[in-house]
DNA sequence: TAATTATAGATTGTCGACAATTTCTAAGTG
DNA sequence: CACTTAGAAATTGTCGACAATCTATAATTA
């Protein structure tokens, strides 16, 4: 009775329509091919995907949850419209939880956790010193190493509120803003530091340190915003 | 064409079924009507409301969203189990996140905001007088206090985070652990510290003591929950 | 001409029926 | 007697059609 079960979560696409296209609406989101702003036509996106109404309209309620659409009754669903105001609002959010979840990694990351994070760390320089900066760690790698720090908290709250939704508008910006973090060689050196906290079980210093680090990479952002602003008038 | 659509947005009762009933839904697993770990009958449900299983099952995404069901493909939705290990966990994640809404209130609420946050806690001081504690303080005024901390953040990916999910599951936790604040002069007393140094727009020490002031509950409740471990073997 | 109202079209919301999957029950087998 | 297997019942997943509501266009009026 188990074996079947086991073997069938294990199957990459999901087990229903509405989770299925839900997931594929998502990345389109995420990647932009779905802009912004955009209308979200049911019938439309009932074709496309070859779908009737009824899985649609679910998996829109399941991005409503992910605050990936806004919904109006009787009126349809759009997708978000991205602001600078909106996405230093995410980075305080971070700020907070990921430094939380920093101090609790100290906590509860096993030895074997926080030796692989330093491998990945390692991959990261070496990624780094080939591209010179333009490199996977920029796009994703950055989140990788957050995201390992999140399930190292070992608090489920955290880690289904921060990979949730979180995650997906960070993803989103950064594709969408080309926002890498700019700042690659720095951010580096700041997650050594943050592992040495981790492994020294030293989880007020982690959290500050991640406090730190997101708060500079926030502070960078606005300065960026700050002098685009005045570029363009 | 304005009037009207104000009009209708004013009204209680939301605009489609499905949002309805997930709100009395909500209500009704907050309240303990149907207990953590009930099977949700998408048939039985439907004919509860009065619904088709359409709106139903959108209802039930949603509350997939809001974390108050964990639904698995093919099999049905449950209600949440509530453990106290998932009640420590929120509790941090409160610490995390109402610390930083602390920080920002100090910045961002305006005078008037602040002295009608005062006018809350001498609410609060009278019905605790009046009833030596087993008030309505206990109960949902405590949430009030923190809900009004949030909103002067002025963040809204905070309120949505706070006020969306986490309260959901607060709220549920008290009505059915029968959690209120177990120790509500302190309580009052720290509030009040907090709005000062909210009031002195000091939002590091109003971080701090919003942080010391949801740790004590957290182990608060810790110690209870071991005492009651104790005594029942 | 500008504003307002009617009307037509399109979209969202709701429903009932059918298909796919799981769960329960009971018979069969070692 | 425990275990497996086969079938029946119930539940979830999906679809297409109809009703309610909104939006855009065109006609009407001041």
């Amino acid at each position: 009775m188990n074996q079947i079960t086991t073997l069938r979560q294990a199957t990459p696409e999901s087990r229903t329509l509405a989770d299925r296209v839900c997931g594929e609406i998502v990345t389109a989101i995420i990647k932009g091919d779905i802009p912004p702003g955009h209308k979200i036509s049911e019938p439309e996106l009932a074709r496309t995907y070859g779908i009737s109404r009824g899985p649609l309209r679910e998996a829109i309620r399941r991005l409503e949850g992910l605050r990936l659409v806004v919904r109006i009754p009787h009126v349809g669903a759009r997708v978000v419209e991205l602001s600078s105001q909106e996405l230093i609002e995410i980075y305080h959010v971070r700020e907070a939880m990921e430094g939380m979840a920093c101090r609790l990694a100290a906590q509860n990351m096993t030895d074997d956790e926080i030796e692989s994070l330093r491998a990945l760390l390692d991959e990261h320089e070496d990624s780094l010193e080939q591209t010179e900066g333009r490199s996977y760690f920029q796009k994703e790698g950055d989140l990788d190493f957050h995201y390992r720090i999140v399930q190292g908290s070992k608090n489920n709250k955290l880690i289904e509120l921060l990979g949730g939704e979180l995650y997906h508008l960070v993803r989103m910006y950064r594709y969408q803003f080309s926002l890498s973090s700019s700042r690659p060689v720095r951010a580096l050196a700041e997650h050594r530091h943050i592992v040495d906290a981790i492994s020294h079980r030293d989880g007020e210093l982690a959290e500050m340190l991640m406090r730190r680090h997101i708060s500079a990479a926030r502070k960078n952002i606005e300065q960026k915003l700050k002098t685009k602003l005045e570029s363009d008038h």
